[in-house]
DNA sequence: TTATGTTAGTGTAAAATTAACACGAATAAA
DNA sequence: TTTATTCGTGTTAATTTTACACTAACATAA
């Protein structure tokens, strides 16, 4: 089966880069999931998980199928990056990639568990590999796409578990924007907005005091926004 | 002649909101270039500028090439905004239409002079006529993104002629971002970044106390940028 | 049971930034 | 010369941000 037309067009991909972050460890810091490849080009190089767009599909349908096929994960926040379109970027021909930012905490979604995602891996940022591609460019304007954004928007949550603790969320947004917050100062900030419901909940099993645990209203945030209100840390 | 490909592509088109400004005018808004379609789908209806991408041209480069041959505009600033890719955005088949948002100064770029754009014309923002396809929905992006972007990134000045008044430079802010600014509190911001040169010229004519006139030191910023620096309003 | 090591949780004062506010100076036209 | 209009400027109060240190609670080891 083949397709003809009347003029030449380019393939169109998308590529995830998927943030994954895991609160547990001593000193987090942020992952990223990438494959293996089977193939030429760039055969047993890593990439990011993607891959065509059907006929069928958005490219939101198409990011959230190859997150799935892939990663072997979902129902995650993912938004469009941005597009790359350089003419020489795929050895194969002209390929346009649309790029996709997806954030995964790693005890929610377990680092690449069954799934078709075996040959998926999580690599620590400032530790990767050679990447197939362009797919160092895609990182580099994701991770800058990351740092603007979770200053002005609560999306950092999306990297945490449900619940979590204000040292938790802090050393998130430290690891994030490679910077120090005062303790009580990022708390009192935190809490101006009043997005946080304590859960009632305690983090605890480590040999101190243990910790109150908090859930990130959403729903109040929507309402918020609508309003004007906005979100800064 | 036809291109015929294993598996089915979406055509991929760029589209550009051109958005123009006329510092000139007793109350200025925000204009955005339209074209008149000839063709059917949508024939009649006005519709952003914009064509298929060549397979020889990066996106950016199409992008460019359709602002020249469609509006007649060059060598302004132009950014991808997003890429839209519902199935069914055009009736004619699948097609991907990856966005850009251009700033021009409407006394530099005289309103669809010449060239190929005789059925281009500038609508004011809040006066757009039925848009073909989904480019309401790209040019809603467009200001969202806009409005966003001056505030933290000193894009504005794209939209005023090289030399200007603070007087127009607040116009401009107050216009774009549908607010007011207290006169002496944003000089004096505005001052504080050192990123206004005065040029020693005047803006006369007018029955009134001339103005001094500024430029925006371009090259201050990038240096000031790189260093950590950040603008905002 | 007690001691120890470690993180959680909290308030205040100084500094910096932002917001509010009014009037004389300069210009072109009448 | 008068008039109408915009330009250019400084101070004070309010708010926000920063800097900073000790007690409380927990699990473990003694």
């Amino acid at each position: 089966m083949s397709y003809t037309y009347k003029h030449p067009r380019p393939a169109v991909a998308v590529d995830c880069v998927i943030f994954g972050y895991d609160h547990r460890l001593e000193e987090p810091d942020l992952q990223i999931l990438l494959i293996e490849r089977k193939l030429v080009p760039f055969k047993g190089k890593w990439a990011l998980p993607g891959g065509f767009v059907q006929m069928s599909e958005t490219l939101d349908e198409a990011a959230a199928r190859e997150l799935k096929e892939e990663a072997g994960i979902e129902k995650v926040y993912i938004e469009q990056l941005y597009t790359f379109g350089a003419t020489d970027r795929d050895p194969r021909g002209r390929v346009l990639s649309v790029s996709y930012v997806a954030l995964v905490n790693l005890e929610k979604h377990r680092p690449s568990a069954g799934t078709d995602a075996e040959a998926a891996e999580w690599f620590s940022l400032n530790k990767l590999p050679a990447l197939a591609f362009d797919h160092r460019t895609i990182v580099k304007t994701a991770l800058e796409r990351l740092r603007g954004k979770v200053r002005y928007q609560p999306v950092g949550f999306e990297l945490l578990p449900d619940e979590f603790t204000f040292s938790e969320l802090q050393s998130l947004y430290e690891t994030i924007l490679e910077r120090t917050f005062d303790k009580r100062n990022f708390r009192k900030k935190m809490d101006s907005y009043g997005l946080l419901i304590d859960t009632g909940g305690m983090r605890r099993g480590k040999p101190n005091r243990a910790a109150k645990l908090y859930r990130f209203d959403g729903k109040r945030y929507k309402t918020l926004e609508k309003r004007g209100f906005s979100f800064e840390l």
